[in-house]
DNA sequence: TGAGAGGGAA
DNA sequence: CTAGATCCCTCTCA
């Protein structure tokens, strides 16, 4: 067997995948390898992906085949490619797509596979069986349509993700146009309002509204925090000329939906309502929160406002932040499968691992812009990711040794010692304007109090927010302490620094949002976020966790040792306290 | 009619 | 695997 000791990549019979993090083509691969795998563990050296069938699915429905799969593999690792990897990535591509679901022109719907064995083996499984009507040939299986989602949602977890094809209705018409600027010139405050569609967002447009043979038009759109995910929806909107019924997380992002609506199309106010606890108007477009579809009276009686979906004839229902969509509401999603559905996100991953429903049930994977793909394109900033790595005093490792399971984690979360290396990095990055974002309220209070600086947690009232966000953005206020607001909070001002001092205990998403927090454009285009971890303690391990999808997406962590002591004005400059222990992302 | 507090939910 | 944020509804007070 040939080997090739310079190349980067390891494929192991049990389909991981072990790339060398110091390799020349590691960025370009690791962008690579993220298209069909799963990234799993990224120590130091070398980071581990998974090929898992969710992940060549998705792959499969943006339209790689097997053999560019194996391609890539083939040319950038060591050895030869096992038969069974092979044979494994061969199997689950060409499972996509070889189960199809169909409208026919007499209203039914079926199944259909070019394959017979495939067919009589759908019809034999015992939890869709009931779904079915019958078999008018052995190419194809008719079913009830109104369990066209829950036919999906169970083929997949049986290994075959349907394409499905059966189309939609139309809905109600609802003709607008988008104040789209497509002149020449980037003209500063475009005509009237106007704005220009990025070329990115037109692409994701386009995934959608391209009903091919590979998927039928409804599906996720991935893109980064602030890469303007409500514009993709606008444009969606716009270009289906229909009613849509758009749901997103909390209120804030209610109105945000409905203010970029008004500005960026012609549709008149009375269009555009909002439909949650505050008001409940149901028009063209109608911006709801997750939350009032899941509210119950009693807990044992039924949702009080599910009707909302079939309210209205929609013609489209997004679905912001796809990624936190309540289960009850993936109920009702499997319902109402004949109309068109978008899904946006910044991290497919959930944490709750109902990934395959979101993929049955809202769609698959259509688009995906990278973090670092718009970074280069300047359309976010280019951020420093720091570790640094905080020694606890004595006593309060004394007191985490001793300490059960769950305090430890608060107790290494709040370290004081963290406290120094706040201010030292304030000194680094002096006058910039900088967000200390945090997990426990006390320790956010004692911070805010030391470094004389506002704080934000949820028990502030909205109006005082926005008063604190506004000084912040004038530069009245130079630093903002805020709490796990600043994970949902959009409104928000950008910053340039962010300095994480604790978290909850691995939520990739919530890594990935705060440093969303410092992603707008800069006139130098940089910014920097630090996340600071107790040393020798449980939040080492959370930390890694937390990185894995940013790591994912390219960023690498600089680990740093942070100088100990609590002396405050030593002179040096705070950039020399910080000793370089070594680069890369943070191992397992 | 609207603001604000309190309880419950996921 | 906590602590925290959010949202909804209802009630009260002006």
């Amino acid at each position: 067997m040939k080997y090739f000791p310079e190349r980067p990549l390891l494929v192991q019979s049990d389909s991981t995948l072990l790339l060398e993090t110091h390799h020349d083509d590691f960025e370009q691969l690791s962008e690579e390898l993220g298209k069909f795998a799963e990234l799993v563990k990224a120590p130091e050296h070398l980071h581990t992906y998974r090929l898992t069938p969710l992940s060549l699915w998705n792959a499969a429905s943006s339209g790689l085949s097997a053999d560019q799969i194996l391609y890539v593999l083939r040319g950038n690792s060591k050895l030869e490619v096992p038969g069974q990897v092979q044979n494994h990535i061969r199997h689950y591509v060409a499972r996509y797509g070889l189960v199809r679901m169909i409208a026919r022109s007499d209203g039914t719907m079926a199944l259909e596979s070019d394959d017979p064995a495939v067919v009589s083996e759908l019809a034999h499984f015992t939890t869709t069986r009931a779904f079915f009507i019958g078999q008018s040939n052995e190419l194809t299986i008719e079913f009830d349509p109104a369990y066209r989602g829950v036919i999906k949602q169970e083929l997949i977890k049986l290994g075959y993700p349907v394409s499905d094809l059966a189309g939609y209705h139309d809905g109600e018409r609802l003709p607008m146009r988008l104040k789209e600027f497509t002149g020449k010139a980037p003209a500063a405050p475009m005509p009237g309002g106007a704005f220009r569609l990025r070329d990115y967002q037109r692409e994701a447009v386009d995934a959608l509204c391209a009903d091919g043979r590979r998927h039928g038009g409804s599906g996720v759109v991935v893109l980064p925090c602030g890469a303007g995910k409500t514009v993709v929806g606008i444009a969606a909107m716009a270009r289906l000329q229909c009613a849509t019924l758009i749901l997103t997380t909390n209120v804030a992002s209610v109105r945000q939906w409905k203010r970029e609506i008004e500005a960026k199309t012609d549709l008149p106010k009375d269009a555009v309502g909002e439909y949650s606890g505050a008001s409940k108007e149901v028009c063209p477009v109608t911006i709801a929160t997750y939350q009032i579809l899941t509210h119950r009276h009693r807990k044992d009686e039924p949702f009080s406002h599910m009707r909302l979906f079939t309210e209205r004839d929609w013609g489209l229902i997004v679905y912001d932040e796809v990624h936190l969509l309540p289960a009850p509401v993936f109920r009702v999603t499997a319902e109402i499968q004949a109309t068109r559905r978008l899904g946006l996100t910044a991290t497919l991953v959930r944490e709750d691992g109902c990934e395959e429903d979101v993929f049955s049930l809202v769609g698959p994977k259509l688009y995906e812009a990278g973090w670092k793909e718009l970074e280069r394109e300047g359309w976010i900033a280019k951020v420093r990711c720091t570790e640094l790595r905080v020694t606890m005093p004595r006593e309060v490792r004394e007191a985490y040794m001793t300490a059960e399971n769950k305090a430890k984690a608060r107790i290494a979360g709040e370290n004081p010692n963290k406290l120094n290396v706040i201010r030292q990095l304030m000194t680094r990055h002096d006058r910039e304007p900088t967000l200390v974002i945090g997990q426990y309220l006390d320790q956010l209070k004692h911070i805010s109090e030391e470094l004389e600086a506002p704080m934000i947690s949820g028990e502030m009232p909205h109006k005082e927010r926005d008063r604190l966000y506004a000084q912040f953005r004038e530069g009245a206020i130079r630093t903002l302490v805020v709490s796990k607001v600043a994970n949902f909070a959009i409104d928000l001002p950008d910053a340039r620094v962010a300095i994480q001092v604790s978290g909850s205990f691995g939520s990739r998403q919530e890594e990935a949002q705060r440093l969303g927090r410092i992603l707008r454009p800069k006139a130098d285009n940089e910014a920097f976020f630090y996340s600071l971890v107790s040393e020798e303690s449980r939040e080492q391990e959370f930390s890694i966790h937390r990185q894995l999808f940013l790591v994912e997406q390219g960023y690498r962590y600089e680990i740093r040792q942070a100088a100990a002591g609590t002396g405050t004005g030593t002179g040096a400059s705070a950039g020399e306290s910080f000793e370089q222990q070594g680069q890369g992302a943070a191992a397992e």
